[in-house]
DNA sequence: GTTGAAAAACGCGGAGT
DNA sequence: ACTCCGCGTTTTTCAAC
């Protein structure tokens, strides 16, 4: 399983099928691929063992598990140490209800995407959030309307 | 398939569980959740059948093919019509690199992640973005680390 | 809802080209 | 490296409880 594996353009194809439907047989990827089962099937259990495919999940409907509201938060600290940031990591992660996120350049040091069923519940997320660590700003921006989320990654960029 | 599908505690557990990974055979999900796996099995085909389940994914990491930087993008508008905004929709929807495509509350009206390769890819989204649509103010922040990344959402809320 | 079991589909691996 | 073929497992369905 080398880290430095190189995808020539079969492996594309067969992640850009697998990215959109998982469930697919093996034997229709490899029809589809213009290959046999066989080599269709070790290119997948390379991919998955060398850590391009991270892994194979379902996804839920947010709305359909009482999780209608997206909110991203923004947010600014004046602690920069490093000490303070393992502690700040932990604390958001260990967060369910926050899915996202980054560290970011600019005037934003973090931002996060939050899912909640409402805003009280945004509310104590909030709070949760404030209570653990001393941030100098943290500003929400709640989405009205989802318009497009995939988990599909543009393949055309392979090296 | 009734879109307006109640969900039991069961239900809950045996998502939480797909939504880690959805390669677990039925008989172990069965098992985990105290079922044996026919019941089980009936449970997951109602939950795909009903569209909580949306779909099943392999999720690629983003770095081994040659996409390591995620940039966010806040968009405001001044033309606020129906027709114009329908326009902008499928322009943005049909844009790869753009992953995740939000309506806003609040002084910014459209929020995108999009997910590119290096910072001259996304100048040329970039300018995709502005060539197609009017847009009266276009501002990008660049993420320098995903420090978290889930498609698993916090299931405590299900009524 | 449970058990058990059979049919079909698929994953998986060997032998050969 | 791929094709072909077949074994073993898992899924899926169908009984009866």
């Amino acid at each position: 399983m080398p880290h430095d594996m190189k995808l020539d353009a079969i492996d594309c194809r067969i992640l850009a099928l697998l990215q959109v439907d998982a469930t697919l047989p093996v034997a229709e990827i490899a029809t589809q691929v213009g290959l046999s089962s066989t080599p269709c099937w070790r290119r997948i259990q390379r991919l998955r063992a060398s850590g391009v495919i991270q892994r194979q999940v379902a996804l839920v409907d947010p709305r359909r598990v009482n999780l209608p509201v997206t909110v991203f938060v923004t947010i600014r600290t004046r602690d920069h140490s490093e000490a303070w940031f393992e502690r700040f990591r932990t604390s958001i992660t260990l967060i369910p209800e926050v899915v996202e996120f980054f560290r970011m350049s600019g005037d934003i040091d973090y931002l996060l995407r939050v899912v909640v069923p409402d805003i009280a519940a945004y509310d104590r997320v909030y709070k949760r959030l404030i209570a653990d660590n001393a941030l100098s700003d943290v500003s929400s921006s709640f989405a009205m309307e989802e318009i497009k989320f995939t988990t599909a990654l543009p393949l055309g960029y392979v090296p």
